[in-house]
RNA sequence: GGAGGCGUCGCCUAGUCUGGUCUAUGGCGCCCGCCUGCUAAGCGGGUUUGGGGUUUAGAGCCCCAUCGAGGGUUCAAAUCCCUCCGCCUCCGCCA
């Protein structure tokens, strides 16, 4: 949720921002109109209950007939007290609901357009050229099945498509990524945390996960929980209602924690193998700051998944997303990029999102302000330290030889047991 | 799953039975000031959060809400009723 006031101040710089992501800038009035409603509505409310108190008083005093004449004077008082507090009531959530509608201002620089507007930032690596090696690459799934790592065949029988399971090296590549992104994440000062991975609708809300991607979460109906499709969800929720100290520095945390999407309307899209699941574990940092730190502590979070993705030695490049792209929460992301050979192309392997004051503020997590008396809303920014699938994918099929076995990067060898050449079993 | 108890402005706590004098008591902690070789003690003041109004803005001042959350009863609710949430104790069950 934006700033209420930030809005009342420049109007105008909201509707550039809903303009830029290709959505309704009229929300804007519907919440300028509903706030004056509100603003009316309540100053009536207030005089009329300041006078139901003074009021209140006598009759706490009076005695007998005089008393049940006050009685009789009060009683339509009250009944315009409750009248006008409902209507302020009202207009109070026609302003909330329009405003929540909104999304994030989006920073300054963000490319204006949709999914295919990014800007590309770097371009890290060089993709190998495999006809030039003489021979053609295998696909993630083909190499899957070569080393017993990856089976989908089975995992629809048992859950139906877009899940799987990953047994033997799978299995070991996926605990192999977690450990090692959590031991970066540690190094570089995010505490390590077990999240739930099943919560509340206001945690869900909280987030901003049921706005306009309500239809890709998981929810258990009897219980009336949602299943996480990140632990930025739990990591979110973790400070709400509260008052942080931030005077010692930023708070970072990363989580890791199984991840749940529904991927609605995604049918038909990267069916084969396990790039789009239904279920997968990720290694997410979450970090919360004072509003003026969060630039840099969303550099901070591009560094650390440029740094994980350099010791995977894969080839990838980083891009800006255009903000039709962004989602509500975020005012600016970068995305980072890896190169899958068999499709040719640059596909998401993690990313980074700053998103302001927008979470917190929904969540009223704040801190005491530092420039004078009062409190504040702090900022949040997330990012992927790293998934299970599609980095697996992305070593794969990248360091793949003509063999079919797999050399590891040095930097995941010791999460190996040592092997510095993944061999299929029969090879 | 069953039975019972509890939730008050950082922490502890009075108030709830018997609705109005609660503008929520007191202590601790914290902040400011006074006093003082230094420190401590002592003395005085301040100390929930959100919103509205006033204001160029801030400060200040005025007002409203806030006693776990939401509804209800009433002229009036921390106090009575209902629903929900959380914590604790006991019983049952169970990795």
């Amino acid at each position: 949720m934006i700033d209420l006031r930030e809005l009342r101040d420049d109007p105008e710089r909201v509707r550039a921002s809903q303009q830029a992501r290709g959505e309704d800038p009229g929300v804007v009035d519907v919440v300028l109109s509903a706030d004056e409603r509100y603003r009316a509505a309540l100053a009536g409310f207030e005089s009329a209950r300041a006078e139901q108190k003074a009021f209140g008083k006598k009759v706490a005093q009076a005695q007998g007939e005089q008393k049940q004449a006050l009685l009789a004077e009060v009683k339509d008082l009250a009944a315009r007290v409750k009248a006008l507090e409902a209507e302020a009531g009202q207009a109070e959530q026609e302003r909330e609901s329009a405003l929540r509608r909104i999304g994030n201002v989006v920073k300054d620089g963000v490319p204006v357009g949709g999914e295919d507007d990014y800007v590309v930032l770097e371009e890290v690596g060089t993709p190998r050229d495999f006809a030039a090696e003489g021979f053609a690459p295998r696909d993630h799934l083909e190499l899957g099945e070569l080393h017993h790592a990856i089976d989908t065949a089975r995992g629809a029988k048992v859950s139906g498509a877009r899940f799987y399971y990953l047994m033997g090296l799978g299995a070991r590549l996926e605990h192999a990524l977690m450990a090692f992104a959590q031991h970066v994440a540690q190094e570089e000062g995010f505490v390590p945390v077990v999240p739930p991975t099943l919560v509340r609708p206001e945690a869900m809300a909280g987030a901003g996960f049921l706005d306009a991607h309500a239809d890709e979460v998981y929810r258990l109906e009897a219980d009336d929980l949602y299943l996480t499709g990140t632990s930025e969800v739990a990591l979110a929720g973790l400070h709400a209602d509260e008052i942080l100290d931030l005077s010692a520095g930023s708070l970072r945390y990363a989580a890791t924690s199984t991840c749940y999407r529904r991927e609605a309307g995604s049918y038909g899209k990267d069916t084969r193998g396990i790039f789009r699941v239904h279920q997968f574990t990720k290694t997410e940092m979450f970090v919360y700051c004072r509003v003026e730190d969060a630039e840099a502590e969303h550099a901070n979070l591009l560094r650390v998944e440029r740094r994980i993705l350099d010791a995977l030695e894969l080839p990838y490049r980083v891009i800006d997303v255009a903000a039709g792209d962004l989602g509500g929460p975020a005012a600016r992301k970068y995305d980072c990029e890896a190169w899958i050979p068999t499709q040719g192309a640059y596909r998401e392997l993690t990313s980074t999102s700053n998103c302001t004051t927008y979470q917190a503020r929904r969540l009223g997590t704040r801190e005491r302000d530092p420039n004078g008396s009062g409190t504040r809303t702090v900022a949040t920014l997330n990012g992927t330290a790293l998934t299970s699938t599609r980095p697996i994918i992305a070593l794969l099929e990248n360091h793949q030889q003509a063999d079919g076995s797999v050399v590891v990067p040095e930097a995941l060898q010791p999460y190996l047991g040592g092997s510095k050449v993944l061999r299929p079993p029969h090879a």
